[in-house]
DNA sequence: AATAGCCGCACATACGTATTCACAACGGCG
DNA sequence: CGCCGTTGTGAATACGTATGTGCGGCTATT
């Protein structure tokens, strides 16, 4: 009622309006704007000044029609499906600033999305030339994951993922040590006397990380001289409630354990909060350690030992190695070291 | 020395590919695919079929130069600079996956960007026909922040902000209803008896949501016929250190408090910190309370009482509103309930 | 002084899609 | 039996940029 929208719709600026204004043709002020050297100093100053006065802004849609290429990146989250749909794992997105701000720098947009493992995923982000390259970032259940995975190396679509960088995987890899860091965490506790050692978390090839972990705790017992007691370690997904239920799991086998090694942060809050239930304490009783070092690792009480991934350098990582991948270099899996961070869940 | 790239540079499919095997013209390829009802069902058919052999994809590049809309948002997060350039607020990434699966349902890609409020932005994006429009997400001078919205007004650029949605703010804003939610959590402290309220955080119109949680709770005092002595409030940015500072500097001023109504969890978590450290019990000493339940407030000892936002709808009606916007429709600004959250560090 | 060479720019065109317009075939109606 | 509306498709073109090619005009060389 109050009359027309006052909306203007005030024409976009396109290079043949600065060629106009610059007195020159279009092909001279794109070459001028993408620094050619082929075009005078002098043109190109002027044909900078025209089009900063009109706010010019080359549109990337004819550009990357044009180039065939987008200058963006994709990054696909995904996870198991849990009760809680808005639940994401704290480490991945302590990791998402690191990737846009990597991507910032090389001049790359950052496209994101949130998938279930199930869904079918939108892997079109190559395909319809939306990305140049796709990161892909989440726990999951990695025997459903490598279909996709699979489907997306026949397609010869680019891709780098954080994962377990075993031989054999699929794909280019950036990961942390994982087998290393699980050894770490085993001769912490060892080191602080402790001789039965039990582990929450997936131990199978569903959940690479996991094992990886679990598998060089095992090996730091051995080296020490120790039988790693399969009774001591419960499967258990990447939750809170999962790690509160594996405590009570162990409980019930009646086992013995003075130290828990759990998969991950999230798992390990869970498991203190049941342990504290039962009246234990913790690390009197049960020495506790994490993986991740997620924000929420500090405020536990006792604060959680944990081993900590670098996640500025993940993200760094991912992105140059995709770009690099991208731009056809050879390019190798990369593995990051994680670096143990002593709290009192341990020491007391 | 392995010998050539095995890349095999497989040309991508385009809709006169998909004509030439059907026996159409590209434009029919064009309209069958986009649904476009003047199409006969059997070509249709025999189109679709083709292209899904040929694993086609339309070109997205293309698709929005013609259309002239990208089917794209762009979502940028920025904040005050901080020591740790990694940080990031809990509550913004907690909301971060309710836009991506928004704008999923919706049919558009999110574009992910961080921002130091005080570079330059990426305003581009829409003037690069990159994104249709843009979200505004964080905490930090609104003074600072305010001549950077004028200038995307100016150049009639979508846009949607979080913020606090006052009289005369600049843009279209989706807020908390930050001045009723104060008013409740200074009314759940005065029920449990307390009378000397203090609060932490910026108290002034650099920091608009803070400063409307503050006017909430001092409202609230006067409707119980107390008078809000401004001598307990303290300014403190967002992050832990401000609110451990902020205790201490109330230490400093020798006042008298038995609750404190922090701006933020992160704040408050820094304060209870402090807290602690004195000597002093919560709540028996002094009562908590937060703002934003951040995952961690639930592992705070005590747990923290806090003011619950809703993210899901939150992220849901910033999509929502924005989507309107730029298809011209009249759209208002919105404020959303908060919803106190009872833990212990107010009850015991 | 004449030609070779280089520099700076214009011309033409391609990237792949979506849309406007025109038009052929067809059936129904008078 | 001819006219017209309907339905389905093709031809032409525009979206805005980037790049290969060609061509004037200038300096440098013999």
């Amino acid at each position: 009622m109050a009359g027309q929208s006052a909306r203007e719709a005030k024409e976009r600026p396109t290079s043949f309006d600065i060629a106009q204004l610059a007195g020159v043709s279009q092909p001279t002020v794109s070459r001028a704007l993408s620094g050619n050297p082929s075009v005078s100093e002098a043109t190109r100053k002027r044909i900078e000044a025209i089009a900063r006065q009109l706010n010019y802004k080359v549109d990337k849609n004819a550009s990357s029609l044009r180039r065939r290429e987008s200058k963006t990146l994709a990054l696909l989250f995904f996870e198991d499906p849990t009760p809680d749909q808005s639940l994401i794992n704290p480490f991945f997105l302590s990791m998402l600033g690191s990737l846009t701000r990597t991507c910032a720098l090389r001049g790359y947009d950052l496209l994101t999305s949130f998938q279930q493992l199930s869904s079918d995923w939108h892997v079109d982000y190559e395909d319809s030339r939306r990305a140049d390259g796709i990161i892909l970032l989440g726990y999951g259940d990695f025997e459903e994951y490598r279909v996709r995975l699979d489907q997306l190396i026949a397609q010869g679509t680019h891709f780098v993922r954080w994962g377990s960088a075993q031989p054999g995987a699929p794909g280019t890899v950036i990961g942390c040590d994982n087998i290393g860091s699980g050894a770490a965490a085993a001769e912490h506790l060892i080191a602080l006397g402790r001789r039965r050692i039990g582990f929450i978390g997936q131990a199978n090839n569903h959940y690479p990380e996991f094992f990886d972990r679990y598998r060089g705790a095992c090996e730091a017992q051995r080296a020490a001289g120790l039988d790693p007691n399969p009774a001591l370690q419960v499967d258990a997904l990447n939750t809170q409630a999962a790690g509160y239920e594996a405590v009570q799991e162990l409980v019930r086998r009646q086992v013995d354990l003075d130290a828990l090694f759990c998969a991950s942060d999230t798992i390990a809050i869970g498991a203190l909060a049941a342990l504290q239930e039962l009246g234990l304490t913790v690390p009197g009783d049960v020495a506790v350690i994490g993986f991740d070092d997620i924000p929420a690792a500090s405020l536990t009480h006792p604060p959680l030992t944990t081993v900590a991934q670098n996640y500025l350098l993940a993200g760094e990582t991912l992105v140059d190695t995709l770009l690099r991948l991208i731009r056809g270099d050879a390019v190798a899996s990369v593995t990051l070291p994680g670096k143990l961070i002593v709290r009192r869940s341990t020491t007391g």
